[in-house]
DNA sequence: GATGAATGAGCATTCATTCAT
DNA sequence: GATGAATGAATGCTCATTCAT
């Protein structure tokens, strides 16, 4: 629940090569590559990990990774879209269940903070290399991410309703959210920043109140 | 004044090639490799630019480049300290001359989204290709952008102050809005949004007053 | 009678897996895997066809197809092998059988035409990739081609001593005469050209009369 | 005056990188890459020849061959475009000196042979990697080998008419003829055969009177 | 009989950079 | 100022083959 590896088997299920085996094993080490690779992807950026670097990471050979995937492009890929994939079941279970629009964007901010703080590597991947997919890849993820962004876009026109703003300020309002949020990885550490609910918190307050936070 | 080429003679006087040549020959083709290399970068990404791009875009040969920058990872450097040495310029100028603090964030942003607009290519390899500096060059770089994130910090800092609010408050306002501006490359379409004015009223009115835009 | 894979059983039975196991169904999946081979071999070339294509075009996996032979290259000498060992049984009862030798010659050549046509894919290899082998793959299809040869320089001489023509001719004939034969594969499209008869009278007359055809 | 390198100047003057650069320091190189390519790809076939052979044989380091080429495939499309290209241009000469059609073949094969004998490499990889070119490179090839081809079937065309045979008969002649003619680096070994002028005499009076050579 | 998983060795190609001229 | 020619080091990827199961 939540990891963006945990649910392979339900959502890599097009042309990877996860489709074509399916055992437990399979299934275990894939999980393991993607890991190392997001580690790999994280830190050093897409272009200037190697095939090599994984091979080292993860203690298997480079051709025998191959085995798991069919490009790096296919890693990248394997990871982006598993975690929007994730992201977007999150927030859909959210806006289900929330009705109160303005709660619920605060249940939005708070899960994208804390599944970030859960999941550095992936999200870092999923802001920087966004243009690092190409063609079918790229489109594929651009919908999960289009996804995402209708979803979260569609609580900032409720509270618009409310008070009879235009939708074209919601979707510049939903744009200017996902820079703060997509912008995190570059300045968050554990443990010398508050923790996720605080940071969602206090974000929340500017975009309903605006800053500072009045006291209450 | 604004374009980071535009006062190469000021800014890069220090280790580069241009401290030991300074014809106005010599400036008028570095700006024309830089602008060059600028667009190329952001479109290609910098890891995925090649010389030989630049070479082609330019015209010039892939040895003859080398007459004007020491190494790729300069001519990003170059890009990168002479717009943030500009940004802050501006920025240093507008808290100078503005002594309400509101007004005086308002005037940021729209500077900010001005510049943006007008130097593109630029931001954007700012926004996307900081981690791909290092050493000397990454630091050089940082130091400008702790300076315009500071300058920035400050007007958050004093507009809390008047209600009183905390530093760290401050400081993590400072940081949200970052994430929004260094993430408009990604959505901002000259035509398809409203002009820089209107988009700095609507960012600076959620920051001031929360979303949605209170009628007046 | 004729097809290189008809006949496994009684050809294969030296050095290959052929000797070990010698069930029907073993006999049945070998034929399978040879025509196989066979054809992506003939389409893409020896070099170029990759065992994982002779898994796909099989449908067996990789691992599987190791059980029917040692190496990539013993599937190429076994198609070499047994085409030139059908090539040399069909053409030693020709010449035991026919006494006259321009007509010796023309049941060569017609014989040469039909198995072409009925064994494209095959011919194809045994003339294009001969330096394809090895060692004693090589030799082995060497000799077997030898043979062959030996046998058509042969029905030349005949001709030659009964007109006083040298040894040496013959053999440049016969190397003339397969060069033709070895090149058929390179032009040939079904329908496109006469039958192998025709053809076969044809090239006959022109190694007997000279070109053209003289009159009947 | 036909070695296929020679003229590069003249005939290499479309897309490759000779068309590029003239300096007569260039075209030395090249032509050194071409032949020791040529050497190669004979010996070991062009798909089992690897660039780093190319660069051991010619002592420039991998990286330096791709100043004169952009791919491999390309420099096997300079040598068979070269040598068709010379082919053609020689035996156009011959027809359009030679008047009478029995004599014009006895040219055609005479010159076909000795042109073997100067450029064994070349003429080899003419015959065996004709397959291994694709797209346009190939289509350029078998332009140039069209033409040869046709040219050599207006001579049969030319003996067929004073006798009266068919269109299609000439055609399947120099057909047959060509296979001879593509064969010969199968077999022919200097010193172990008749030279050129001897082996043409032979040839053509099998194609002209049949076999064998009817004493005079 | 058959296969999932794995690998060593190798391949074509690219790239930033240099240096003699 | 400028470039033709060259290169070391690396990169993504493939391939025939193997072995435990």
């Amino acid at each position: 629940m939540g990891s963006p590896v945990r649910n392979l088997k339900k959502t890599v299920t097009f042309e990877t090569r996860g489709s074509q085996h399916r055992t437990p094993r399979y299934n275990k080490k894939l999980r393991k590559v993607l890991s190392a690779s997001s580690a790999l992807f994280a830190r050093k950026g897409f272009e200037r990990a190697t095939i090599r670097d994984v091979s080292q990471a993860t203690g298997m050979s480079l051709a025998g990774l191959y085995y798991y995937f069919r490009s790096k492009e296919e890693l990248l890929f394997l990871i982006q879209f598993t975690t929007f994939e994730s992201l977007c079941e999150k927030l859909k279970e959210i806006i289900e269940n929330e009705t109160d629009p303005q709660t619920c964007l605060h249940s939005m901010i708070n899960m994208h903070f804390e599944y970030f703080i859960r999941n550095m590597n992936e999200l870092k991947i999923c802001s920087r290399e966004i243009e690092s997919l190409k063609g079918d890849f790229y489109r594929k993820v651009a919908e999960k991410r289009k996804k995402y962004f209708d979803l979260t876009q569609s609580i900032f026109e409720k509270i618009s309703n409310k008070s009879g703003g235009s939708s074209a300020e919601s979707r510049l309002a939903a744009l200017y959210l996902f820079g703060t949020l997509n912008w995190i990885y570059q300045w968050y550490r554990t443990g010398r920043y508050p923790d996720a609910k605080e940071l969602a918190r206090q974000l929340t307050a500017i975009y309903l109140q605006g800053f500072p936070r009045k006291s209450k």
